[in-house]
DNA sequence: CGGCCACTTGAAAACCTTCAACCTATGTGG
DNA sequence: CCACATAGGTTGAAGGTTTTCAAGTGGCCG
């Protein structure tokens, strides 16, 4: 284990998953052995920084330790939306393996820490089956807990979802006492949603009135627990 | 390579993809080896068969080799809707693999060959190394191959994105010249975009009045040839 | 203080869905 | 062969939802 830096709670060091205490976040629980499942974690990314910028070449596989990062994508047609989240435990750039280029620009939403895994060439033939299986765990269950499950809907019952996946997803201890902050501007949250950033306020100023959640800003309680209709498990 | 049925061109073999002479079709360019990847391919379904149900235990993962699988999704709400297509070369069931059980239908939208593949127990640790990472790329690429291009566009580009987008998944070989079917209905079509089945029907009008596709009942023709904004590669 | 950004609100316009009717092709039973 | 039923497709008009445009508020920071 040959540390690098050091930053209090974060220390930046070069390590083996088996010997982190907080590897359990990354990989749930921890039947398959860790062994060998290398990661270098990252210093903290401040809000607003860029972890990497869409079409620059695929250099590494992240996970997320703690934060929220931001996917957004410029369009061929012009215009930029938001892609996607990615939150403690779920993977980034591994969509890239194939294509070679980032397929879109990751920015830290709050104060993020990755960990960019150390993955052996494709194509070596040399990589390890422990780690290679647990990573395809993770490839297999993230488009189920990243799909949006709110196709179809109306921009009332689409928000409503969004919110109650990002609860599951952050995994918000107990959502209905607590209030949890939504890192992201209603702009984003519009754009991620297929919706005007007006129809989200209004959305939410109904969801409000109907007393399915209470909202202040960013900080949002819901009413009731969310079905953990998809991203229990990874 | 043991025959267990046959069927003119589409013998139901159990066999090493190595032997298979289409298997560039299912794995792309050959860089990799495919020693050690063993499928099993199955008796055509015709139109309308059902290979595997929602809430099933999730079984195997197949891979399409010709046709199309359309899948279906029931909704904690009630309702169904079209989660998305399977096309030649596609993975099928590997989202389950953590959850356990199928997450949706996949029923055949025309006649449709599958490979069942031979994987080895998850958490056996005794895997090809050769296999998963041959997986791990497919599993890698198919969201970008399969997300949604049409988020936050009109009805109009969301079916024009949808069109082009399939004509690219499903190797058409010069989609300006040749028509090709769409092997699915109206009522699908919106069903998978989130639009009402008279949209697509007027979005298709106003396409074809704009000159930009040509359509006869399911059959198209493009106008322009498709950006490879997406699904060149796997 | 002034500027900027996120957020909010209202009113008009555009868009999409819904409902109802009708059409066409296909298949079935008499 | 015809009558009938069914499923997919198409069209028009009405109504609802969402977007757009415009204006205004409040917080934060130089």
């Amino acid at each position: 284990m040959r540390h690098t830096r050091h930053n209090g709670r974060t220390p930046c060091v070069e390590t083996d998953c088996a010997a982190c205490p907080v590897a359990r976040r990354c990989w749930g629980d921890l039947a398959l052995p860790l062994e060998g499942v290398r990661a270098r974690r990252s210093m903290p990314l401040e809000r607003g920084a860029v972890l990497l910028h869409q079409g620059e070449r695929m250099g590494a596989v992240y996970i997320v330790v703690r934060g929220c990062l931001i996917l957004r994508e410029d369009l061929a047609r012009g215009g930029q939306r938001v892609a996607g989240l990615r939150l403690p435990g779920e993977l980034l750039g591994i969509e890239s393996y194939s294509s070679g280029a980032y397929s879109s620009t990751a920015e830290a939403a709050t104060e993020t820490v990755v960990c960019r895994l150390l993955l052996p060439a494709a194509g070596s033939g040399h990589s390890s089956s422990s780690l290679l299986e647990r990573i395809l765990l993770k490839v297999a269950a993230q488009p189920e807990r990243t799909a949006a499950p709110w196709a179809g809907l109306s921009a009332l019952e689409r928000v409503a979802a969004f919110i109650e996946n990002y609860a599951l997803r952050a995994r918000v201890p107990r959502p209905t006492e607590t209030a949890f902050i939504l890192p992201m501007t209603r702009a984003d949250i519009g754009s991620y949603l297929g919706l005007a950033p007006e129809t989200v306020v209004r959305a939410l100023g109904q969801l409000q009135g109907s007393g399915r959640l209470s909202i202040h800003g960013r900080a949002v309680r819901l009413a009731e627990p969310p079905l953990e209709c998809a991203a229990p498990a990874a």
